[in-house]
Formats: structure tokens, C-alpha cells, sequence
RNA sequence: GGACCUUUAGCUCAGUUGGUUAGAGCGUUUCCUUGACAUGGAAAAGGUCACUGGUUCGAGUCCAGUAAGGUCCA
């Protein structure tokens, strides 16, 4: 559709017997050279000014001189100019549904060649539609019905290709009447075929519950012949419905007619879609026997999974199961002839402003141009990131790069593991586990090997629903967050530990191996390229044909080398960090450089202390600290309250009292009012009495935590001064 | 007109069966090139979860309605 500059008409249709003082109606139209095919006017049936006249008639002004019926029809905007519309149902399709509902007839003045047919009348015949309309508004002119013509701006279908307006015409066409709708139905709402996201066999079943007969004549040359043959002699323009049921005139067979030398096979090839939907079974070498048998039919057929667009659900999914449902495997029962068992819709990526990318918009990114830049890896992983389950995407350049930034940090984290220390065995995973120590296992081992199952954990899961975007968070998490942020620290004094190296190396040897095959289906090529550098495929091997353990598996390699996950290890660990970041957020508080290494103090009981004690070498390289010390008394430095203690800074500067304490009370508001809150729903009688225990326990140790985190910070207070 | 979907931080999006103080990336602010990575590290600011009502001890999440936007309709 395009805007196009143009003319309107107003014109007179005079009655053929004037009533209520009216002698004539005004109709407004952009092609007055279609008149001659018009067969009736029509008015709005509650339209005041005409509901008189629904009955009577009016004469053609162009044309053949014949009166037309004035009907009533819901279909006329009576606001639209004055509210009467000239019906030509062979070219204009809400005319054509007009004409169908009052059974009026049809009269086609275009040839296909978009010149005027005989039947619009001497002075038109002959001439080219545009020609024609001049001519017919001079025509009108002369014979007093044009009342004014005006300048017009309306919106008109162009053919993409020919760059020209298209103009509706009636055509013989051919249709089929949809094999197998029912059982269509059934296989999808029974989830023999299953749609990812469900939501979506919604959209199927409403378009199958109100489906139509399929017009399967595309007027192009490309594709396959309709089978359909016309006894010679016959004008296929005039055949009437007995006709078309007679097979003496009409042939319609796979194989054509037995004397092809009297028959003309119809020009028109079949909708794409109608070789399409036999996709499922086509390639694999239906309809002949012996060919299914060696593509392996009966194997492959049906398949598992269909990756499509919801944007063809009827288009093609629908009709190939309906076709499959036909015709693979007649007779089998319908699991057997049913295409395929999952359909998963992936989105449709769309440019910054959510539209559908296309040749014409020319909004399209390069692929290639977007690999020189990402790189393949990066591109692939980047477009998993932002393709939720269904959704369409809006495309940005920004999470591509992302995606780059995460393969580079896989890169340098595996170039430092090189540069830790020795290369050890790594061919196999039994290899590495016999390399690991059982007994030199931390909670931040316990806590890792916790995370990395959990991520194999949610990653069966996610392939399992199709949830990629799910998939790429929980691996971009586990690598960048827990293992590179922390662990890798955390381990670096580990590995220039003579005693401690091996075991620390083999560690990360294990983790990275089972992070490169998760992520390999992601980023197939630099997990490819890690794997051999560094080592763990034996020669020859790739990781692409290396399997990837279950969780469960992986659990029971892990216990056979004696190695049981800690669970508690986490929460230990995710105390440490609370620590370290606190530390560090004490320290940009007070202005203190982060490469300076300064004296923390820490106040808390012994089990608190025993565990920063256990952990001092990490947490003062961590945090940047010269010492870590703990305190009995209440030094009057800067402080903030961590889980395993009160922490205090000591920078040598005399601390200043107004600034911490405004910092301190700023504390205390936050945690008084989250304290309000926690006591608000413990006081609720109706929570206390309802709700599970768990959640009442949970809450209880909260206000517990907020309770002594406010005790210390009016201590702190306190010691001020 | 019909069906379906979306609305959460400046931007792009997560948020699993209702349950602590709603998360991530990018962007922004401050600091940092010490030995994996500045394509990086540390910290911070930033949200009445479109609106109205309902169900519930409890709603971003469930229900109804409203508004705005989008997709498909052979």
C-alpha cells in the first residue's frame, strides 16, 4: 500500500423514479472507469437520508444503460463522502462481499493485460485502465453525470515487483479442501505434537476451527503445475459448476490424462505452500518405496523437532501435519503419521525499532559484516542472549558485543590457567579427577563444583523447555561471576603454593573442561579451539563429538574419586564475598585508594573470627589490606557490619566523627525501616497462623539478622561519642 | 473487526509452581593500567513492576477491566 496522489469523482446516478422530492444519488469514486461493471448502490440500512430508497433503483451512467438495485449494507460508512457506494463486485473485494450477500451479479470490464474489455461499453473497449479512466471521466462529463472532479490522496496496493497498482480482478482459480482437520487438531491439543511456547497451539487451533478451503492457483510461472487438464476447445473463462464436475471437460489426476494429446494441462503452478508441506516426508524420499527405504524413513519419520517462525504456523506447520497426517505411513496409527513431536518457535529478530527486517527496509545487518566484527562465536552467542522463548527480539549491535566481550574473557581465563603453572593430564575426565586431591578440597572448591553442577543442572533443564537465553545467563553467570571473579582470586595464592598447586591446577582443569563442552553448542568455535590447546582431547579428537555427562553422571564421577559436594560450602563461601565486598565498599567510602593496602579490624565472636582467620590470605589480598586483625575492644575508626563481624578501617587519619556518623545513621534508617516491615508481617496474626513454616522461619531469622545489625550499629553509634 | 502477545532501572531484557530488601548486560558517576583479561577490575547511583479494582496472611507473579504498543488474519 502506498499513498498515491490521484482524483475523486462525484458523480450523479439518477432514479429511475424520482421519490421524496430525490431525482438522483451522489456517489464518489476514484475509478469512474469501472462503472460500466458496477451492479448496484448501496446505502447504510439505518442511514436516515436513503433507508427510503433500499429497493429502488437507479440507471447506470456508463455503459450499458440499465437500472441497479439499491440495497442496504452494513459494509458503507455512511460518513464516508455521501454515504452511497457504487458496487462493482469484480473489482473491489468489499464490493464483491456486498454483491455476495444480496446474490447480485458480476461483471468483469478488465482483461488481464489491464486493458478494458468489450463489456465496459463502446469508448472505453480497448483502452488501457488509465486511458480509460480520462475517458470515462470526460464520457460522464459530457453526459452531465460528473458533478466535479477534486484532487485525492488515497492509499493504493502496488505489485512489489512491477512497481504498478494492482487492480482486483476475478479469476478462475483452484482450491483443496483440507485433508485430516480433526485429526490436526487432535495430535495438538492431545500433545502428541507439542508447541514451544504452548501459547502458541492457541493461535493453531483457532485458525483450524475456523478453517477455509485453500486457494492453492498462484498466477506465476515458477513452481509446480496445478494437475488439472482442460478438454481442448474449452473456454475456461465460461465453465459453469456442472462443468467443472464433469470429467469429460475436466481432468484432474497425478498422472495426467491417458490421451494427452486432447487436453491442455492449466498454466498455473501451485501456492509454495503446497510443495512445501510435504517437506517432512518429501525429503526422505516419499512417495517411492525403495527411496524412503534409503533415506532411512522409517527411522527419521516422524522427526522431533521443527524450528520455525510463529509468523507460519498456518502457512506451513499447520499444513505439514495435515499433509504428514495424509499421507506418510497411511493406515499407521496417527503417532506413526504425525511430521513431527515438537514445534519450537524461535523469535523473530527485529531492528532497534521493532520492525520485521526486510530487503525493502534494507534495516537488515550483514551477518558477515557482524562476524569480521564479533567474530562467529560472539554473534551466535550474543543473539542466544537476547532470544527469549517466543519473543520477538529487538536487535542491538550492543549484546553482539557482549557476546564478543564473554568469548575474549573465556579466552584470557584459559591463557592465565596456561600461564598458572604446569600443563597436567587432561585427555579424559578420569585423568583429571585422579590429579585431584580429595583431601585438600576448600569450601571455595566445594562451593564451585556446587555452582557448576548447578549450572549443568539448569542447562538440562533450559535445553529441555528450549529456554536458550536461560541457558547463555546461567553459563555467562557461573564463568564470569564464580568462577572468574572468585574463584580464579581466590585460588591464585593456592596455586604459588608448592603443597596446594596441583590439586588447585587439576580443579581448574575440570571446571573449564566441563564449562567448554556446555558451552560448545554456543560457541562452537574458540571452545573447539580451547579444547586442543589445552589438551583434553586426545589426537584426532574433537569436542563437538565428546559427550557431555549428565549432572547426575558427573556426580557419580566426582564420588567415585571420593569427592562429595558440600552444600554448606556455599553459604560459607557466600559470606566471604559479603566480606570482601563490604570491606572494599568501607574503603571507596573513605576515600582510600583500592591498590593501598591499610589495617582492618575485625570485632565478633570466635566462630565468626575462626572463619576470617582461616581465610585471611585470601580476604587481604582480596580486599587490599595490610592486616586483618581482630579487636576485643571498640576502637572509634570507621566501621560497617559484615555477617562474620564488625569491621573496621584503620588508615592511620584521624577519623572524622560527624562524617561517620551522619554514614552510620544513614545505616540505621535503612535497616529500621526494613525492620518495621519484618515486624509488620511477624505481627500479622492471619500471616503467623497461614503461612507455611518455612516462610515463618525465614522470616523470623530476618528480623533476627536486621535486629542485630541494628543493635551494632547504634553500638558503633554510640562509641562516637 | 477477530485472535494472540507485550508493558519491570535511561536502553535491551530476566524474574521458574504467589513468600526475605525485584535481578543482569549496556549506559551513567567515582576510583584503578600490581603479573589472565581496560574486550578488564572495584564500588555507587538508578525501579510507586502501565493504570484501576479484586482474590489472598502475602501479588511483578493469579483474576477482571482500562490504556498504550505490537503481530497474524490464508
Amino acid at each position: 500500500m502506498r499513498p498515491t496522489k490521484g482524483l475523486i469523482y462525484k458523480l450523479r446516478y439518477e432514479l429511475v423514479e424520482p421519490t421524496g422530492g430525490l431525482t438522483h444519488l451522489t456517489v464518489e469514486t476514484t475509478r469512474p472507469e469501472t462503472i460500466p461493471a458496477d451492479v448496484a448502490l448501496a446505502v447504510h440500512p439505518e442511514d436516515e437520508r436513503y433507508k427510503a430508497l433500499i429497493g429502488k433503483k437507479v440507471w447506470r451512467p456508463l455503459g450499458a444503460r440499465e437500472p441497479l438495485p439499491i440495497v442496504g449494507d452494513t459494509a458503507v460508512d455512511p460518513v464516508f463522502a455521501a454515504g452511497v457506494l457504487k458496487v462493482t463486485p469484480a473489482h473491489d473485494k468489499v464490493d464483491f462481499d456486498i454483491g455476495q450477500r444480496h446474490r447480485l451479479p458480476v461483471i468483469d470490464v478488465l482483461n488481464p493485460d489491464g486493458t478494458m474489455h468489450a463489456d465496459a461499453g463502446p469508448g472505453l473497449a480497448g483502452l488501457d485502465r488509465f486511458a480509460a479512466r480520462k475517458r470515462a471521466s470526460e464520457m460522464l462529463k459530457e453526459s452531465g453525470a460528473l458533478i466535479e472532479e477534486k484532487a485525492y490522496e488515497n492509499n493504493v496496493g502496488y505489485s512489489q515487483r512491477a512497481g504498478v497498482p494492482i487492480e482486483p480482478r476475478l479469476m478462475q482459480q483452484w482450491w483443496l479442501r483440507y485433508p485430516r482437520v480433526e485429526e490436526a487438531k487432535q495430535v495438538v491439543r492431545d500433545g502428541l505434537i507439542q508447541f514451544h511456547p504452548e501459547r502458541w497451539s492457541k493461535v493453531y487451533l483457532n485458525w483450524l476451527e475456523n478453517i477455509q478451503d485453500w486457494c492453492i492457483s498462484r498466477q506465476l510461472w515458477w513452481g509446480h503445475r496445478i494437475p488439472v487438464w482442460y478438454l481442448k476447445g474449452l473456454d475456461r473463462e465460461k465453465l459453469t459448476p456442472v462443468d467443472l464436475r464433469d470429467p469429460a471437460k475436466i481432468h484432474v489426476s497425478l498422472d495426467g490424462p491417458a490421451d494427452p494429446q486432447n487436453w491442455e494441462q492449466e498454466d498455473d503452478v501451485l501456492d509454495t505452500w503446497a510443495s512445501s508441506w510435504l517437506w517432512p516426508f518429501a525429503t526422505l524420499g516419499w512417495p517411492d518405496a525403495a527411496a524412503q527405504k534409503a533415506a532411512g524413513f522409517d527411522a527419521l519419520y516422524p522427526t522431533t523437532t521443527l524450528a520455525t517462525g510463529a509468523d507460519i504456523i498456518f502457512f506451513w506447520v499447520a499444513r505439514m501435519i495435515m499433509a504428514g497426517l495424509e499421507f506418510a505411513n497411511p493406515g499407521a496409527p496417527i503417532e506413526k503419521r504425525i511430521p513431527f513431536r515438537h514445534v519450537y518457535f524461535n523469535g523473530i529478530v527485529r531492528d532497534k525499532q521493532g520492525r520485521k527486517m526486510s530487503k525493502t527496509l534494507g534495516n537488515s545487518p550483514d551477518p558477515l559484516d557482524l562476524i569480521a566484527k564479533y567474530g562467529a562465536d560472539g554473534l551466535r552467542f550474543g543473539l542466544l542472549q537476547i532470544a527469549p522463548l517466543g519473543q520477538d527480539v529487538k536487535f542491538d549491535e550492543d549484546r553482539i558485543e557482549a557476546g564478543k566481550n564473554f568469548c575474549n574473557k573465556l579466552w584470557n581465563a584459559s591463557r592465565f590457567r596456561q600461564m598458572s603453572g604446569p600443563a597436567g593430564d587432561n585427555r579424559s575426565l578420569g585423568a583429571i579427577l585422579a590429579r585431584l586431591d580429595p583431601a585438600k578440597l576448600d569450601d571455595d572448591d566445594h562451593a564451585l563444583l556446587a555452582a557448576l553442577l548447578d549450572t549443568m543442572t539448569v542447562l538440562e533443564k533450559s535445553f529441555a523447555g528450549f529456554e536458550f537465553a536461560a541457558a547463555t545467563q546461567k553459563l555467562y553467570g557461573f564463568f564470569w561471576n564464580d568462577f572468574c571473579d572468585w574463584y580464579v582470586e581466590v585460588a591464585k595464592a593456592r596455586v604459588q603454593d608448592p603443597a596446594a598447586q596441583s590439586h588447585a591446577l587439576a580443579m581448574q582443569d575440570l571446571v573449564i573442561r566441563q564449562f567448554l563442552l556446555l558451552f560448545e553448542p554456543f560457541a562452537p568455535f574458540i571452545t573447539e579451539e580451547l579444547w586442543h590447546l589445552l589438551g583434553y582431547g586426545a589426537e584426532g579428537s574433537f569436542l563437538q563429538d565428546t559427550r557431555l555427562d549428565s549432572a547426575a553422571a558427573f556426580t557419580t564421577s566426582l564420588a567415585g574419586r571420593g569427592v562429595k559436594v558440600d552444600p554448606a560450602a556455599t553459604t560459607r563461601v557466600d559470606q566471604l564475598k559479603q566480606f570482601s565486598t563490604l570491606a572494599r565498599q568501607l574503603k571507596a567510602d573513605q576515600a582510600v585508594a583500592q591498590k593501598r593496602d591499610v589495617k582492618f579490624l575485625v570485632l565478633g565472636g570466635d566462630a565468626e573470627w575462626a572463619q576470617v582467620a582461616a581465610n585471611t590470605a585470601k580476604l587481604t589480598r582480596l580486599v587490599g589490606a595490610a592486616g586483618l586483625e581482630r579487636t576485643t575492644g571498640k576502637p572509634a575508626l570507621p566501621a560497617i557490619v559484615t555477617p562474620l563481624g564488625t569491621l573496621f578501617l584503620d588508615t592511620g587519619v584521624k577519623v572524622d566523627p560527624a562524617a561517620e556518623r551522619t554514614r552510620l545513621k544513614k545505616e540505621l534508617e535503612t535497616i529500621t525501616k526494613h525492620i518495621a516491615g519484618t515486624e509488620a508481617r511477624l505481627g500479622n496474626e492471619a500471616f503467623v497462623s497461614k503461612a507455611p513454616p518455612a516462610v515463618l522461619e525465614g522470616a523470623r531469622k530476618q528480623l533476627a539478622d536486621q535486629q542485630a545489625k541494628r543493635a551494632e550499629l547504634e553500638r558503633l553509634l554510640q562509641a562516637l561519642g
